[in-house]
DNA sequence: TATGAATGAGCATTCATTCAT
DNA sequence: TATGAATGAATGCTCATTCAT
């Protein structure tokens, strides 16, 4: 059965360039440009073929946002198993969730273009396989140590709502204003995380 | 020359008229439907009439950004002028900063529209006028006030990034995720705020 | 004023060119060969320029059956008006109705072709001023003058039913299989009409 | 040899099957829908299948049209053998052809759709067999006995061309608009009949 | 015998833009 | 100032057919 197999993974494969070349697309030239013929193109074969893997471009889409999620959740749940304080293990799960912004910017801003989820029903999409909601509880369990650890009151999930905009704005900007004369990226980072974690555990002022 | 004065003001109010149709659409519809003979259907003009007004589509959206920085800038400016503390007076700046985003979301999202810096040189927008250094200026100088207030001697830049970031992080979130069920919006921003400013002048742990 | 009629007519004429050619694609090459990129080959324009006169492909269709339907009703209407007996007059008239489908064939098919009311609704077609039933009632108008001259009580409605479909069936077959070895034309249509009136007023035997 | 039987028997059956889907498409949804893949979809098989049975698209609507004239032409001709009279047995034969078009309408229309005879040869078909051709032979001799037995002097290939074209108008009528307020469709029928019946052997005005 | 993979040609339609008026 | 006419380029998608297996 090695041929059906081996057909299997071809399969497999020229439906996985053509994910990856809509992504490709999609950040390099934006959303408009992305068409079947130019996925087409840059995968070297027929528009016509596409649809042999794809019943149509909605589909590579949705597709493409569930690849993006599946990856990024797969990146965050393992960090900071090992840390030894609760601080220090969401500050890990805060900084998974930069780093794979960063790393993969073109899969973390899938989720968030606008113009998609327009074509791709994103409720669906969050919900499939509860990826989304995993991310949220592991998210606020994360938050919950520290709080509890901290004797702080604050509400779990605004803090972790919170956090996660703080995490979204940091990535977001730094992937979609790479010409802007940032600080170095590193210091920006762990600065954005100090701020956001020392003020945590402190009492407020508001 | 009333007559002159009069044609002048005619003349700049279609064109107002214009940019507010293209960023109603932009905003209810998507950049996808942003096309001339849409924004001509809205304004009930014809299509050919815009190009009397705007050499091209990109043209549009240049304006369309110019005016959104502008509104921006012009919203935050006074923020906080009259609060007594620099913490104070950096907090009403910030949550300036979000408020604007909140209401007026069109003209937020415009400038940080992928698919529009795409089409407009961005750089050439944000250094107009210097409006965005004037902005960035002013954040700065906020922030100074409270480090030297607090004798703290983090980075000015590195800090001011950071809390721009949260903040763009909060709006992006709220406007680009309507259906999420956030926690209540008041809280979540006050939160955000008491965070991050909380712990901009403890010492950090990173 | 004479501009704006002269435009009325280069655009009613442009319209008109649009209808010529795709009656002439449609019965030429058939239903499956009419293209808007066909028929904008035939009108030597682009494409594009179809669609400033007709909001899309069915509008052709509509009014391309509209346009056959209210050609063959003028055909027919005054036909026989002279005659001196009903019989003469009835004649005249299903003469017409065959008149008109062979000399504008293209025309008289539209009007039958299956795949068209599928495109169309033909219903809204039919009632369109009341062509279709104005002409069923001419028809009525016309066998009844024969009934009661004739003395026979045969029920109007069924008599001017079956001399529409011999009718039809002469024309549909003649225009429909021009390689038959047809017998003289002229003297297929004059028997078929003999048998069908000298049938009619006689007693019959089912 | 019994194995190469059953192949045989297995693949006419096939092939039957795609004649039957073809001709189902065909009728159901109209020659615009009858693709390769929707008859693949009917029969359960793969599009490339089918080619191993038919050359191509034409082929099979060569062969819908060639079964068709068959049946056609099987079920008119035993029709009206028992009759007593000459009139008798020629009304029982346009009978039958009237009745196959009613009880079969996809196959007698095949026959008959312009589309398909734009792909295939009707002509080949036609003379195929020499069935037409036998069928016209069968309505000559129906006609010239009735006409004999009348002392009627018409021609009798003008009689069966015309009684031809009035019975394809009845057929093609009802097949054909369905929606339109026909009378009773077996009343509209003898009534027809009739009509043409009774006017042959009767001296004509024209 | 049967099929999955692949494709070139074609389709209706939309869009930004130009031009003459 | 304003527009109607026109178009080339592009889009998503379907189809008949071929080829290798």
């Amino acid at each position: 059965m090695g041929i059906v197999e081996r057909k299997e993974r071809q399969r497999e494969s020229l439906r996985q360039e053509i994910l990856d070349a809509s992504r490709e697309i999609l950040l390099s030239a934006g959303y408009g440009q992305l068409s079947m013929r130019a996925i087409a193109n840059r995968i070297e074969y027929s528009p016509t073929t596409i649809y042999l893997y794809f019943k149509n471009k909605d589909e590579i889409l949705y597709h493409l946002c569930l690849e993006a999620l599946e990856r990024q959740f797969e990146f965050i749940r393992t960090a900071g198993c090992n840390e030894s304080s609760p601080l220090l293990r969401l500050r890990a799960t805060l900084r998974a969730y930069i780093d794979f912004g960063l790393s993969e910017p073109d899969r973390y801003q899938i989720t968030y273009m606008a113009d998609i989820s327009r074509h791709v029903s994103m409720a669906s999409i969050l919900e499939h396989g509860g990826l989304a909601s995993r991310l949220r509880e592991l998210m606020c369990q994360r938050v919950n140590e520290v709080l509890v650890d901290a004797g702080c009151t604050r509400d779990v999930h605004t803090v972790s709502q919170a956090l996660w905009a703080h995490c979204h704005g940091i990535v977001s900007l730094l992937i979609g204003r790479p010409d802007f004369p940032w600080v170095e990226r590193e210091k920006l980072i762990e600065t954005g995380l100090d701020i956001s974690l020392n003020g945590l555990t402190r009492r407020g002022t508001g």
